[in-house]
DNA sequence: TAACCGATTCACT
DNA sequence: GTGAATCGGTTAT
């Protein structure tokens, strides 16, 4: 797989989170840590937009300490904590004062090396590859995202965490799907906002019935 | 300051 | 398939 360390182009992060979502598969993640660079691709990515959506923790504008990242102009990581135990990291996209986001969900590493040190992280014995990576608390876990690298810009190469060109996603075979877990969204809950590579085994949930999704 | 609960994961049956 | 673990963010008192 081609490794390729150009950044993302500014724009990209002036998409809404809608637009953004299926754009960011196939593009690259890359985590430097003291121990070194680990590099991996985006598979599975959830939409968070806008105040109407009652998915998104900016739901209705609220503005708290946690959501204020999500309020300003894209490019930055959104990361918090779930479940007493759990990161998950966001892309944040879109202008000043419209809080959008992209929950990364799945990732897969680009080499064999970048494989051997997130299983390193992990902790726990890989018996497939989604246990590795499917999944937006276990790719945290495996990439050593935790919230202190909330707020950090991702359109800079050589800082902690950041985006990288990888492939062209216009070239992917993409499923949407409902996003995962949000039951409490009501209407919003049953929006096909949860897009993933088709056939990818780092993709955390497969649906029965899968749904192409097509560029508009 | 107390109560409620979640954009999840893992061990176990 | 089911349920426990676990705690900061949010809201109400």
């Amino acid at each position: 797989m081609n490794i390729n360390n150009q950044p993302l182009p500014r724009t990209f992060y002036e998409y809404p989170a809608l637009e953004a979502a299926p754009r960011l598969l196939g593009q690259h993640l890359i985590r430097r840590t003291e121990a070194g660079d680990i590099a991996c691709r985006i598979v599975e990515t959830e939409s968070y937009g806008g105040i109407e959506d009652k998915g998104s923790h900016a739901y209705g504008g609220r503005r708290t300490a946690r959501t204020e990242i999500m309020f300003n102009s894209g490019g930055a990581a959104y990361v918090y904590l779930i479940y007493g135990m759990h990161y998950c990291l966001n892309v944040v996209t879109a202008e000043q004062d419209n809080p959008q986001a992209v929950l990364i969900r799945a990732v897969e590493p680009l080499t064999l090396h970048d494989a051997e040190c997130m299983a390193a992280n992990r902790k726990l014995k890989i018996k497939k590859p989604s246990d590795l990576s499917g999944g937006p608390g276990k790719l945290c876990r495996a990439l050593r995202i935790d919230k202190s690298l909330n707020g950090s810009p991702l359109s800079a190469p050589g800082g902690a965490l950041w985006l990288a060109q990888g492939e062209d996603p216009l070239g992917l075979n993409i499923i949407q799907s409902p996003r995962i877990n949000i039951q409490y969204a009501e209407e919003y809950a049953y929006k096909l906002w949860r897009f993933y590579i088709k056939d990818n085994p780092y993709v955390s949930i497969k649906d029965k019935v899968e749904q192409v999704f097509t560029w508009t």
